[in-house]
RNA sequence: GGCCUCGUAGUUCAAUGGAUAGAACGGCCCUCUCCUAAAGGGCAAAUACAGGUUCGAUUCCUGUCGGGGCUACCA
């Protein structure tokens, strides 16, 4: 159990034993981490929560709290300020916790009591386009957040929804057509096919009769025409090649691949029971959904005024002319992670612009009577110097196959300048970790609904709250446990370690609470408090480096040294592993 | 117009309603005979504005100003 737990259960026995059944039940105890030394190490508000509806002191009433807790083993307490009651854990206890960790392969991490089968939906690149910066969010948050649930105990299936039925086929396949050079398809597949729809996606501004060719390619395509649809599967198996390179190289990877041609079949089935059922009608042409939640201006984020009118905007699942939407696409593809894969949760890491898109399924699915945990993970845009977003549209943004190589050309100088007597092969291993592991610390690190400005330097940084920071705090520990005969894997403790220093205790203090910290990622799927609690820890250890020698100390203190060392390079590896950021063993 | 969202050091970002608002970069000082200096230790520097709720507000509510997004047949 974490001291967290352990606290607040010490709090509840001694209300319940204050109050009786005044104690409303469904007060929330809370412990938290005190955010400031002088404060001790945990900290609770319970007293000064209560106070105002029992209408008691709050600072007299902390006092008979803790009066009622007497003494406890895990720490001493004190009245401070309004009325918190403060927390210092003793050495001992904290000794003792440490000496527990590092005999459970989880750290001390908990599974969760309730497991899910949760269908993660993430990073959806499309067909014939290569993946630009404005990918790396949803795939890097996506993709930790599917390591987290994995890790808590969940049963995750991650689906990588492409576009590949989009409109944009009609013009790929009219440039395939008429404009293809072969040879240059064979080099780069993903860049060709951009150029060719760039190029037609000008020509079709120019000439009024070229997008009417286009489009009567895609009704084609539609229809089942042999040609187009060999060239449409062509497409998608050249992007797809393309694409796993890339996710290989970022060490993601999915279970599916169903993209939205996969529903094409449910479509018209669906929005013929939604009609039969009532839920969707017929509006100017189209079939609509018109949500039923909210009635009243105001409350209703779908309202909108036409005409003077106030009216709701309707989630169209059938065009006019008998087209299907995204929408459509999107409740088809919900069914069927329901109906298939038994999801009792669906998450979204999807961009927060498409908030009221998901509003709507959500409110159709209700509707419907499906039930879920059905989330949309929003993440904030990535901006650009001029903080507007890119436009995606006219394809003038960054490639990710770009950012990438750039990061691992830029990891790779620095490591040739301070360590040039490695052998080649392992500082281009290492360039790779860091290089990579900097993007992807990077995106973590930040508050996912914050929109940040896309910044080479920044994102490429290499010093300061950046992944080599923390790479390089394990490579200092592997770097000890070359100079012993163990491995610190094989570090086994007889007693718990011994805290004198205060670089030491504050090690400890943050080891124990990664058991606190990564369950509290799903609560709000917050990657970045795990990238900032691990900063902190690798921030710590260094601290602790420089002040405490660890092989030139002795006897006991030596042990318990080489012990906390061992449990961080532990908590560090697990840490970066949800994070699915590489660590290399020098560097 | 309506709805959503954001506004924090020079810059880029943090902060479940908690105590003296944290970092990083940049700037200015120190520290390699010592387990990797991709490091450590210091200094200066910020909550857009005005009200309200609360013992306590960067956080919740209202308004103003300013950015961005969405607002029926693209995905």
């Amino acid at each position: 159990m974490t001291i967290q737990k352990t606290l607040s259960r010490h709090l509840q026995t001694a209300l319940k034993n204050l109050l009786g059944d005044a104690l409303p039940p469904t007060c929330k105890i809370g412990v938290d981490a005190a955010q400031d030394l002088r404060y001790g190490d945990y900290q609770s508000n319970v007293a000064m929560a209560l106070a105002r509806s029992l209408q008691k002191n709050p600072r007299a009433f902390a006092e008979e709290i803790v009066r009622n807790l007497g003494e406890i083993d895990e720490a001493e307490m004190e009245i401070a300020g309004p009325g918190f009651i403060n927390f210092r854990i003793r050495p001992a206890y904290f000794a003792r916790k440490l000496f527990s960790m590092s005999g459970d392969p989880r750290l001390g991490v908990a599974t969760t009591e309730h497991p899910q089968t949760i269908v993660i939906d993430f990073s959806a690149p499309n067909v014939a386009k290569p993946m630009h910066v404005g990918h790396i969010r949803s795939t890097i948050i996506g993709d930790t957040l599917a390591r987290v649930a994995r890790f808590m105990g969940n049963k995750v299936i991650t689906d990588n929804h492409i576009g590949d039925w989009g409109t944009q086929f009609g013009m790929i396949l009219w440039g395939w057509k008429h404009k293809l050079q072969p040879e240059l398809l064979e080099k780069d597949p993903i860049a060709t096919l951009l150029q060719v729809y760039k190029d037609v996606n000008a020509l079709c501004k120019e000439k009024a009769e070229t997008l009417e060719e286009c489009k009567a390619e895609l009704v084609k395509l539609q229809s089942g025409d042999t040609e187009n649809l060999a060239i449409w599967k062509r497409c998608i198996q050249l992007t797809r090649t393309g694409l796993e390179k890339i996710y290989d190289r970022l060490d993601i990877h999915f279970d599916y691949w169903l993209g939205e041609s996969f529903y094409n079949d449910a479509l018209a089935p669906l929005v013929q029971d939604l009609m039969e059922r009532g839920i969707a009608r017929e509006s100017d042409g189209a079939v609509c959904v018109f949500s039923d939640g909210f009635h009243k201006p105001q409350q209703d984020p779908f309202l909108v005024s036409k005409d003077g009118q106030w009216q709701a905007v309707p989630a169209i699942i059938r065009k006019a002319d008998g087209g299907f939407l995204y929408a459509t696409t999107d409740l088809a593809t919900l069914d069927y992670r329901i109906r298939q894969f038994h999801a009792d949760a669906i998450w979204y890491v999807v961009g927060a612009p498409q908030d009221k898109h998901f509003k709507q399924i959500f409110d159709i699915e209700r509707m419907r009577g499906v039930t879920g945990d059905f989330r949309h993970i929003a993440f904030g845009s990535i901006l650009g110097k001029d903080r507007r977003p890119f436009k995606t549209r006219d394809g003038e943004t960054v490639s990710l196959q770009d950012v990438i190589s750039e990061a691992i050309e830029r990891a790779g100088r620095v490591v040739r300048e301070k360590n040039p007597s490695l052998p080649e092969e392992e500082q281009e291993k290492i360039a790779q970790a860091v290089g990579i592991g900097a993007i992807k610390f990077a995106e973590l690190s930040q508050n996912r609904l914050s929109d940040y400005i896309f910044d080479w330097d920044k994102m490429l940084a290499l010093t300061g709250d950046t992944a080599p920071y923390l790479q390089n705090s394990f490579v200092r520990i592997c770097s000890i446990f070359r100079k012993t005969n163990t491995h610190f894997d094989a570090i086994t403790l007889d007693s718990p370690p011994i805290l004198r220093h205060d670089a030491e205790m504050q090690l400890a203090r943050l080891l124990v609470r990664f058991a606190e910290v990564v369950p509290a990622i799903l609560e709000d799927c917050r990657p970045n408090i795990l990238a900032s609690y691990l900063y902190e820890l690798a921030r710590s250890f260094h601290s602790f480096y420089e002040a405490c020698p660890v092989l030139r100390s002795e006897g006991e203190e030596r042990e318990s040294r080489l012990a906390l060392c061992a449990l961080t390079a532990r908590v560090l590896r697990r840490g970066m592993d949800l994070l699915g950021i590489t660590l290399p063993e020098r560097m």
